[in-house]
DNA sequence: TTGTACGCGTTATCAA
DNA sequence: TTGATAACGCGTACAA
């Protein structure tokens, strides 16, 4: 085994060529004759000869790699863009080194200052607890993904028209009186939008609706009591009335479908569940729930595109150019399974 | 802002000192004298210096990044375990470059060349298309977890005793006969002890069993189908026996929970269930589901601990000493919910 | 088509 | 305690 690893100097010996000589086929290899060309690739062979990067980036300021900052990795919806991040490599041939920000804005700026270090070209985050004018003023390439982006360019998904879908369903399987469950946002998260378009269709179409406004808290069980409460409610409240309900996620849909089901050994045609994120507990409840889906794969490729665009961008202009961020926009894939019963006759 | 960034360079000239002083100032400090030590510090606030870890790696080498390479992250197991290695930032100082496998051994190839190519520190690999020989190949530190791992470190769960707390807990909830459904496992694979631990714990204490070693799918339908294919099989075979069946993991777990709840109206008392994995679908389902716990967070620190362990011998040794391959084991934990009725009166 | 010389930002090795 | 200088491996004017 070689002491340390074969450089260009040693191809350049090797082949008697120059330092130069080597690093232009790599990098404009038409410029030598296809001769030559061939002596190189042998002793590439020869030498064993492994790409360095990182000198590669000291010369030209080209890390392909991008930073990632996500809240955590244990919700499902955010391990799921992590994986659709990842597999946009082979498209865009960005890496990626990823962080867990666990809520601690300060954690998170000191993810980000290691990210910086390292020369990124471009950062995600999906972490909300640092505001986008801060993010905004590290003056590097930024997309948020479904979090506030005042300043700086995002990918969300159109909550709004979730809220709409979610709602209409609700109407559509014959529910008398719809209830949305959701946090109490701040109208800059994009989360709000459901709330908004939940509250709007229901407003002008005339429908008996709620919107509860709680934290369902932090955990199983937390999560657990809040809704098996909240149940309760809707039972004494509406002994008579079909029920809908768009939950803030399938999480919370599947604890509280779970609740009623244990009640009634079924899900009783008077109610009606539909969530939010299409992840697998969705699919995997004791009946499948009805929930709206995010374009996952298409939000991450969105959000490599607009990075790649600022990336480029940022590369052409002597100064940096200040263009309005580009907020892409996303619609929502309805899923109409077994909670919601379409079509079911009034 | 400025054109570029401030370099020691720059401090040296605001400060009057040397580059070199500059540089000591971060890695050496106390050989500067305290008056020296402000000045600087001044000025690295009144530039504004960013540090540049490009260029410190090109000069001594370390990098600070390791490479992981996993299977996908739509699988919680997988996302799991990433999310605990790169909680270890804290206390190893390492960042992390992920790339997804898909299963494809050329991709993964190209994955780790790419790694190298940023001279990562370390390599730690969940996919297991590549076998360890061929990882052991490219010198570099390399930990492999729950995956063939003859060659190179190892951190594992102790899968036969996973398999032997299984069927203990099965037989003392009163079964009569228990089952263990598993893929059709090679012996060197970890997960291969769960079959032998299940199988050795019921031939030593005499209890009527069974092992099932069949490929239960890929996707959703399939695992579907086929569960209710074995469903099926048990009902006719024993009709009037308590059944407990150990199933690979807790999604399949919850898939024949499904199945027989909707066929009982709940989970009947000759039935017992456990999964594997103690992932969120085993707590949230329609009745939590027993399940064996990996203790991932612990097996994220044990991996990074060896991964660190041969990066620092390998900094001290000059030839690459040769040492056996260590293999650490982890004990799972046994999880015992409301699919397993322990302690029911025989 | 090929080579020379220098720069990228830091650390390491001497020497003072 | 400090400084000058040479690496580290590659890209890129500029020259030939």
């Amino acid at each position: 085994m070689k002491k340390s690893k074969v450089t260009f100097a040693d191809i350049a010996e090797y082949t008697g060529f120059s330092k130069t000589t080597i690093s232009r086929y790599f990098n404009n290899p038409d410029s030598l004759t296809l001769e030559n060309q061939s002596k190189i690739a042998e002793a590439l062979e020869a030498l064993d000869y492994k790409e360095n990067k990182l000198a590669k980036v000291l010369a030209n300021g080209k890390t392909e790699i991008v930073g990632v900052v996500i809240p955590n990795l244990y919700m499902h919806y955010y391990s799921d863009i992590l994986n659709q991040l990842i597999s946009t490599y082979e498209k865009y041939g960005y890496k990626f080194i990823v962080f867990t920000g666990n809520e601690n804005p300060d954690a998170e700026r000191k993810c980000i200052a290691e990210l910086l270090a390292y020369n990124i070209e471009g950062l995600i985050m999906l972490s909300h607890t640092i505001p986008s004018e801060e993010l905004k003023s590290y003056n590097i390439p930024v997309v948020t993904i479904e979090r506030e982006d005042k300043f700086v360019c995002s990918v969300n998904t159109d909550n709004y028209m979730g809220g709409v879908q979610a709602a209409s369903l609700l109407v559509k399987s014959g529910c008398d009186i719809i209830v949305h469950v959701n946090g109490d946002l701040s109208e800059e998260v994009p989360a709000f939008g459901r709330i908004k378009g939940f509250r709007e269709f229901c407003e002008s179409s005339g429908i008996e609706h709620r919107v509860i406004l709680t934290d369902l808290g932090k955990n199983f069980e937390e999560n657990h009591d809040r809704i098996l409460r909240l149940y309760n409610e809707l039972e004494e409240t509406y002994p008579d009335k079909n029920v809908g309900v768009f939950m803030p996620n399938d999480t919370h849909a599947n604890i509280l479908l779970n609740i009623i089901f244990r009640q009634y050994g079924r899900l009783p045609e008077k109610y009606c569940i539909i969530g939010f994120d299409n992840s697998p507990i969705s699919r995997e409840a004791i009946i499948p729930i009805s929930t709206i889906g995010q374009q996952v794969s298409v939000m991450a490729d969105s959000a490599m595109e607009l990075l790649v665009m600022q990336i480029n961008e940022r590369r052409k202009r002597k100064p940096t150019q200040i263009h309005e961020p580009v907020h892409k926009v996303i619609t929502p894939i309805l899923i109409n399974r077994e909670t919601t019963h379409l079509g079911r006759i009034r």
